[in-house]
DNA sequence: AACACCGCGATTGTACACAATGGAGGGTGG
DNA sequence: CCACCCTCCATTGTGTACAATCGCGGTGTT
């Protein structure tokens, strides 16, 4: 039952999430990509001892890396009630876009004047990785690389408070993705990465403002965000209903 | 020395920070207000055992006071070192501009298209607040009112993470602000809050913009981000050296 | 005299113990 | 039989003790 993974010391594990810095930053790290897998579905209770046994860590830890977590809106924090994994309603994931399309289309203008070669070479290889990703199946791995693309590309844009903006958008677009997507298609198709890629480097604003929203069309219209699917997104279905709010009467079984 | 305020058990003390909620929030809106008004310079150390004291709770909640206040970028949290108000550089403060002219134009947009009657009638009471706020003299109030203003035009925006993009940048501005502008004007005039609310209200989406991004050149007018000022900004000027100073007394009385 | 090294003090980082809250289940009354 | 209430338990919220870390000042050497 106890099963508890050595107590991290130090040991990067570089395969997977990202590197190793603090305690806390190990702890989100493996919590943000295992909701990215979706072995963690949303609606998952994230109890704060349960995660502290199993990383080897005390709650303190546990209770930062889930304050964060919440704060870029991956996991939702209820008073006195504990943290879940957050299920997007179909309106907050159309705020999400929203708000993404505008930031994207101001990254890309400032990307253009502002990313250096190094930096237009990081990305390249941020996309090789990516599309490895896709071609090994590591359904998970793709859609955190595409969104560090994403914001690698607001490094570039050298503007702090977009950088972290996009971080937290990125992050519940991950979400968003994880939990809507339809089948097995590749959502953030590494062509147009690499077409975006070109234009900054041309210095094309225009080209790559445009190509830009292009990109977002296309992650909007791979989700199915119109309506429901039936069979397995049960939990995004009523995840809304058996959470948060809905004193009187909520769901009484499930 | 040890001074303690009485341990803030519920008194709301309705004249100063936001309404009371829980703990972490009066601290965090005392130290907030704090800031604002100047009693605290950028760069003055903030200690947990200290303040502590003073709010009369533990370590854990001004930890995780701080711990939001640096979130939203009014605080450096340098690790091992402790916190201290943060001190914007101009290149900092240029960004942060950059980005409000960014949101504050989206968020315009949004609101002429979802602001109710209610919403509009609250914006003129704020407007009203902050131009008490002016005359009487109170500066801090009137900075944090005004910022609350552009707040709550974000939540009639509709849109959840404009709204909290939004409050970590106003926060930012009103930092700027206090340790930038010069002299003793109005840095907001509340009539172009005003006559945006007007445009608003008419639904007039094109003259809300208009009026907002010349409210915005104001702004950025009124601040002396070209050169630095010389007396009393020596703080400012070297705080991102010597980040310890002032160890003495951070703020007499609260 | 200046530089470098080492130990000390202060402050933050972490873990844990206790208090408080909310939900679930059983029991009782209508 | 159903509904309501009350108690108990699981889980989070808070305070505090202890450990780790960093900066600073003393001391010795070149």
């Amino acid at each position: 039952m106890n099963e508890q993974l050595q107590p991290l010391k130090k040991q990067p594990r570089a395969g997977k999430a990202g590197r190793t810095g603090t305690q806390d930053d190990i702890v989100y790290a493996h919590i943000f990509e295992a909701i990215l897998e979706q072995r963690l579905a949303p609606g998952t209770k994230l109890s704060e001892e349960a995660l502290g046994e199993i990383f080897g860590v005390s709650r303190t830890i546990i209770r930062r890396a889930l304050s964060r977590l919440a704060h870029e809106g991956v996991v939702l924090l209820r008073p006195n009630r504990g943290a879940v994994v957050a299920s997007p309603s179909v309106e907050e994931a159309r705020q999400v876009f929203l708000a993404r399309r505008l930031v994207e289309r101001a990254i890309t203008e400032l990307a253009v004047q502002h990313a250096t070669a190094e930096e237009i070479a990081e990305l390249r290889q941020m996309v090789n990785d990516e599309r490895d990703s896709f071609s090994r199946g590591d359904r998970g791995a793709g859609i955190r690389l595409s969104g560090e693309f994403h914001l690698k590309l607001a490094e570039a844009a050298k503007n702090a408070p977009l950088i972290s903006f996009q971080r937290s958008l990125v992050s519940q677009t991950s979400l968003i993705i994880a939990q809507y997507e339809s089948g097995n298609r590749s959502h953030c198709s590494y062509d147009e990465h690499t077409q975006l890629i070109d234009a900054i480097e041309a210095r094309n604003g225009e080209l790559a403002v445009n190509l830009m929203m292009h990109h977002m069309d296309h992650i909007d219209s791979k989700l199915n965000l119109d309506e429901e699917s039936a069979s397995d997104d049960l939990h995004a279905v009523f995840s809304h209903l058996l959470q948060t709010k809905k004193p009187g009467r909520p769901a009484a079984k499930l």
